[in-house]
DNA sequence: CTGCGGTCCTGAAGGC
DNA sequence: TGCCTTCAGGACCGCA
């Protein structure tokens, strides 16, 4: 599932890939995904590409911007032209099979090259939005953005009793951890998951705040994760690394990589949940 | 305010 | 073999 990493990725891929070209034209084939009108969009250059949390945007010229939040199962994969002097990675065939593919939702015809928007599960949205509406979304700080500090978890802490891990999760106090890296964190920190967020000690607070940027600068640096069930891959084609490193994540029965002890699996928030009872206390 | 459960959606996996 | 049920999950919404 797109995270921080995996949103960064992508990013800093397209920002390679598009950016200074001009949208040609958008086909829509699934409306519910794409909330706009395609005529807002289509003859503006695409001026710089940010993340935000999850969501990745796509500034263009005059005042709009495309936000894309590609919740559980959002791609987008970056198809350059025949004879297109390709700026990034290379067009490996997608899955296998040819694209458009029957999860393509919407396709940007693009100078040089064509961008698909591909959902499974169709949650995810791609919105038209007048640039100064970009600050409505509200998102917590940014976890490599100075506003994050021990001080400011210990904060939002103090004030839920909730297990630690939803708080990590919810992105109106913190932007962009989703379930993996909540889960990588508190492994990090020797924390449960599942203790009250006002009983962690200052201590503990100073551990996770670090965790939390080592496991997103970890994912960023693997490209991001292509989780077995998931379909998070980078606009090139290629699958991301990080899972390869996963300590905890999807790692239920398996050994600790620490201590050798079995990694448990538990149902939180209605999230899957894992941890080392030997490590994480 | 909190916390819970339903909702969206599809494919894989399990049960009989 | 094949049909039916269950499950996963980010964000949001409504209800108690």
């Amino acid at each position: 599932m797109p995270e921080l990493p995996e949103v960064e990725t992508i990013k800093r891929t397209l920002q390679k890939a598009i950016v200074g070209k001009t949208i040609k034209n958008i086909e829509v084939r699934k409306a519910k995904i794409f909330q706009g009108e395609p005529q807002e969009v289509i003859g503006r250059k695409i001026e710089g590409i940010e993340r935000r949390g999850k969501m990745l945007i796509i500034k263009l010229s005059g005042d709009k911007a495309l936000v894309v939040h590609f919740k559980l199962t959002g791609q987008m994969v970056w198809v350059p032209e025949a004879g297109e002097q390709v700026t990034v990675g290379h067009p490996i065939p997608f899955a296998g099979t040819q694209l458009p593919a029957k999860t393509t939702h919407v396709i940007f015809d693009i100078d040089g090259g064509k961008l698909f928007y591909n959902d499974l599960r169709q949650f995810g949205w791609i919105k038209v939005v007048k640039l100064d509406q970009l600050d409505k979304f509200q998102l917590g700080p940014e976890p490599f953005d100075k506003e994050f500090t021990v001080e400011y978890l210990e904060g939002i802490f103090s004030r839920t009793s909730k297990p630690i891990k939803l708080v990590l999760m919810d992105q109106t106090k913190i932007a962009g951890v989703g379930n993996i890296y909540a889960n990588e964190a508190l492994f990090e920190a020797g924390i449960l998951p599942t203790r009250p967020a006002k009983k962690l000690r200052n201590e503990e607070i100073k551990k996770l705040k670090e965790a939390i940027i080592k496991v997103l600068e970890e994912g960023i640096k693997y490209g991001g994760s292509s989780a077995k069930d998931e379909a998070y891959i980078k606009p090139t084609g290629e699958p991301g690394g990080y899972q390869q490193h996963f300590r905890v994540y999807q790692r239920a029965g398996e050994k600790c990589r620490k201590c050798g002890t079995i990694i448990k699996r538990v149902n939180l928030g209605g999230r899957g949940t894992f941890w080392c009872p030997t490590c994480q206390k």
